[in-house]
DNA sequence: GTATGTTGTTCCACTTAGTGAAACTGCAAG
DNA sequence: CTTGCAGTTTCACTAAGTGGAACAACATAC
């Protein structure tokens, strides 16, 4: 590979995004991979590890492309998302369709991403033994309580739903195994955090901070009141902090090996998730179902 | 990139697995990155495509090795399972890794897949109307019948759930999304190929021959029969040809272009699916949800 | 305590695979 | 006939990625 760095070719055309202008004008490739949806600066850190490769990441970053965008992407669209010039992004789009990951839309000359990524994630959700088990746990409150219930992991800082489970006439919320919601502002993400150590916990507030800016110390006291609730009575309840009109109780849940691998939640739209409803039904149910995942685990 | 002719360093040592031996000694590693798991000769084809990115297909070959295989698995274990260099395979892993795809699972210092990869699915499954659509019909028609519902999707010449449904007491049959089936002998395969050109049917057809090899003869007349089952009522039962002790019944479905792009089936232990109960029961109530999906689509 | 077989990482020489600006090809409006 | 935009191809360039071999870090075995 060759000629990150542009060719010396004199100060001439205006660079189009120069995003946050990093004096250096080469390097334009590297400072493109990057977060997208999540964290911090991979780039500067990566930039000189002799270990990592590029040429992947530029893959992936290509197919992490699709995630929040509705629907099928060209090649110019994909090179304006993720930076990479066009020419590159022809190459890695022409490769992943080889491979099979990504599919032509022949109607609209765009691409799409296909099932086989779904083939990929499989081991991830057949190697958690706890998704097995809650399903119909899950499925049942789901039915009763009328609220999402979802099991959801981490990433980063973010939470992914590992499963989720609708109840019946439930139109919004319509989240599912793959989906990404905000580890800060979700009953899901407090969950979760509130099983990690005092350390990653420090390390996520670090990153919540950055992100959220402004916004952060409101965020940080209201994330502060959810893992009190934890240490309280077992779950924590979120009102409208992701989703104007939504409201969720999250449980945290200890896996396989004993760290905090997952947690549950519920969660809906206000009117079907009544605080009264959270606190003395669903909240409580949650507490209980992790209590009974949890000999079946260790 | 560099170095896939190896050194020409002399006969000396005995390649391992030469696979079918493929005279030139050098090209190690192109023949290494392919099928794995699924079809034919892509490297070949490829091996003088300028436009190949072979970085990105070794590293997704890297995630790739991890299904179907139980769990966690290190790099020398990487290395055995694609044939790629270890020093390749620590540096693809350590990419994966910083990218997120891959945790280094401490206790047992190998690597396993994370949540992330699930996000990179999401985008496949929530653009799919029909998932949501057919969603809650399945998981009461998997309840009421007592077997596994799917809904199915092809990838090359294999189907990947996109969705499935479980009833109650279920413990055999635990395929969820993202599992991968054999086109040729499941219910769900033979649907979907029903409604195919007949041209694509007889390229697929010409990659089973190579993959079956004698046992092909015998599966092309059920997989025949099959379609002619659908041609005449609909759905198709498969008894037997997949697994064992497994029955199935499939119907197509046609998706939002007018294409068939997915299939139903509904399987389980024979026990549980008896032909009678597939035959009056659950094959007309597949194509009757097919059916009433249908308008919800065009 | 020294051998032996693991595994993963690092070195290093090598060069081709990957790169990106720019030129080019289609296509679709205007 | 332009003009604009999406996608591909060309081309010159070289550093990114490669893989063999040496190395380090552990286990176990003897």
């Amino acid at each position: 590979m060759a000629k990150r760095p542009a060719k010396p070719s004199g100060p001439s055309e205006t660079p189009p995004k120069p995003d946050a202008g990093e004096a250096n004008a080469k390097h334009v490739s590297s400072s493109a991979v990057q977060l997208i949806y999540d964290d911090q600066d991979l780039s500067e850190t990566l930039k000189n590890d002799p270990k990592f490769n590029w040429s992947l990441a530029r893959g992936l970053e290509i197919l992490r492309a699709f995630s929040g965008r509705p629907a099928p992407l060209g090649n110019a669209e994909l090179s304006e998302i993720t930076g990479l010039p066009k020419a590159t992004v022809s190459r890695l789009t022409h490769t992943l369709n080889q491979l099979g990951f990504l599919a032509l839309n022949p109607r609209l000359g765009k691409f799409e991403l296909t099932p086989a990524i779904l083939a990929l994630g499989y081991p991830v959700l057949s190697s958690m033994k706890t998704r097995a088990l809650s399903k119909g746990y899950m499925a049942d409150l789901a039915r009763e309580v009328g609220l999402t219930v979802a099991l959801g992991s981490r990433d980063r800082s973010s939470m992914i739903y590992v499963d989720a489970c609708h109840p019946l006439g439930m139109m919004s919320l319509r989240l599912d195994v793959g989906s990404r919601v905000e580890m800060a502002k979700t009953s899901l993400g407090r969950a979760f955090l509130w099983g990690l150590s005092e350390m990653e916990r420090a390390i996520l507030f670090n990153t919540f901070e950055r992100r959220y800016g402004a916004e952060w110390p409101a965020l940080k006291e209201a994330i502060e009141s959810s893992l009190a609730q934890i240490d309280a009575r077992g779950f924590c309840i979120v009102d409208g902090d992701w989703q104007d009109d939504t409201r969720g109780v999250g449980v945290p849940l200890f896996s396989e090996d004993g760290s905090v691998a997952l947690a549950l939640n519920a969660a809906g739209p206000r009117f079907a998730a009544t605080i009264e409803a959270l606190e003395q039904d669903v909240g409580p149910r949650l507490v209980h179902l992790s209590r009974s995942l949890q000999p079946m685990l260790g």
